[in-house]
DNA sequence: GCCAACGTTGGC
DNA sequence: GCCAACGTTGGC
């Protein structure tokens, strides 16, 4: 199994959002990289830290679950949508996701200030300058530390 | 295939 | 709202 850290601006789709659904396709990812580690990394069952961007305290807010293998996201075909690509046809679909699982809140959020002052996580992609990434692979060694923080 | 221009992300 | 960092696009 492996483990995953997933962006999202809490006014667009908040772990609260996650929560009321149960289940939601991550859509809207168009970044290669990011839709690399959703096509050809997650497996059903891989555990995701829930991270919210771009607030007040952004930082880790739970935990979710990889809950579908990868499949075409139906909002790059859709000229409504401000995912769509014009330039993807359903042939050869460019984007890709996974359904996501709610599995639970942090009791408190672990936020990206503290894992930034945290010297065991300095090699983790997250705390680095300008990382972008919506989509990214957590070490086991950082999933287990920061779960620890939670409960510090 | 280089690189300037442009767009986006996301912390602050 | 600003802007640094980075990705993408397109002219050449």
């Amino acid at each position: 199994m492996k483990y995953w850290l997933m962006k999202s601006e809490p006014d667009a789709f908040s772990i609260d959002d996650l929560e009321r659904k149960g289940v939601e396709p991550w859509d809207g990812v168009r970044n290669y990289q990011a839709r690399n580690f959703m096509r050809d990394g997650m497996k059903p069952g891989d555990k995701i830290f829930f991270y919210h961007s771009n607030t007040d305290v952004p930082g880790i807010v739970g935990i979710a679950t990889v809950a579908s293998p990868a499949y075409p996201d139906e909002s790059q075909f859709n000229p409504k949508s401000k995912y769509y690509d014009e330039k993807s046809k359903r042939e050869e679909p460019r984007w890709m996701l996974v359904d996501v699982k709610f599995e639970r809140k942090f009791k408190r959020t672990v936020s990206l200030d503290e894992m930034k002052a945290r010297e065991e996580l300095a090699d983790m992609p997250l705390v680095r300058k300008g990382n972008r990434l919506s989509v990214m692979p957590v070490a086991k060694h950082d999933w287990d530390i920061i779960l620890k923080l939670e409960k510090a």
